[in-house]
DNA sequence: ATGGCTTTATGCTAAAGA
């Protein structure tokens, strides 16, 4: 089973991109983060075998999960909110069913600047996250979490290091939050097999970041123990960023046995 | 570099992103 994630920014401007993907690396699962807007074109995808359930705003955020038609009767919608702030209108969660896994997909708050309300909104977010996963570890189920965490983990997950101290994708107490979630048995997907440096989802539009490799790897998998255990690879898809008019996201592959 | 681009929603610029 193959499952993959990718921040769009703005599924109206590279609907052809995401089309031309799905039918290259046919997934069984698609996560798409950063709709932005409220036009989401499910006939689209529906067209080329793929169904979709998303939750979306006016002009920002917005999170999508497609997945093969042939899963149809196996998807179940759980959630489109993320529970622990009634308040919280932004579409940044999507937890769905797909027999006996959950499959949940995430546009994590930015956070950016860190002295405004953004900080401690994304603090919280982190907690709540960390929340819905203690809860989901203390069943015997398999889930999964993908998406853009905005969470640069470690060093070697950024061109320079030094440049992102202070950064609200780096920052101690970031950084605390996603380890609490870790701490929880959860485990980095790219990381079990694969310690190259320099290994990046994101590559800024300008000063020539892509040109320079000068990026940063924020787009994660999270499996639970039993997810991990029926792991038969991550990797990163670069070449979507190379394409003309891309996204500044590249996707992430995970691949699983079953 | 104080975001050096890109996108949205509107508007003749601002806000957001990372």
């Amino acid at each position: 089973m193959r499952i993959a994630s990718w921040n769009v920014n703005s599924i109206k401007v590279r609907n052809g991109h995401v089309q031309d993907w799905l039918q290259k690396h046919k997934p069984d699962f698609l996560m798409l983060q950063e709709l932005k807007g409220m036009d989401f074109p499910e006939e689209d995808f529906r067209a080329i075998g793929y169904g979709s359930h998303y939750v979306n705003q006016k002009a920002r955020n917005g999170v999508a999960t497609l997945y093969k038609s042939e899963w149809h009767d196996d998807v179940k919608m759980v959630s489109d909110k993320l529970a622990g702030d009634d308040g919280d209108e932004e579409a940044r969660y999507l937890e769905l069913a797909f027999k006996d896994i959950t499959l949940i997909n995430i546009y994590l708050p930015n956070g950016n600047p860190v002295d405004t309300e953004k900080y401690p909104y994304k603090l919280k977010w982190m907690e709540r996250l960390y929340t819905r996963v203690k809860d989901l570890r203390k069943t015997s189920q398999s889930f999964l979490i993908g998406g853009d965490f905005n969470v640069i983990p470690a060093n070697d997950d950024c061109h320079d290091p030094q440049a992102w101290l202070g950064d609200a994708l780096f920052r101690p107490e970031t950084h605390a939050a996603y380890r609490k979630i870790l701490n929880l048995g959860m485990c980095d997907a790219f990381r079990v097999n694969n310690n190259q440096a320099q290994s990046y989802t994101f590559w800024d539009y300008q000063a020539g970041a892509w040109q320079r490799n000068a990026g940063i790897r924020i787009d994660h998998f999270l499996l639970s123990p039993s997810c991990a255990d029926m792991m038969d690879g991550c990797w990163i898809d670069k070449e979507p960023r190379a394409l003309e008019k891309p996204s500044d996201h590249t996707p992430i592959v995970l691949d699983l046995a079953a």
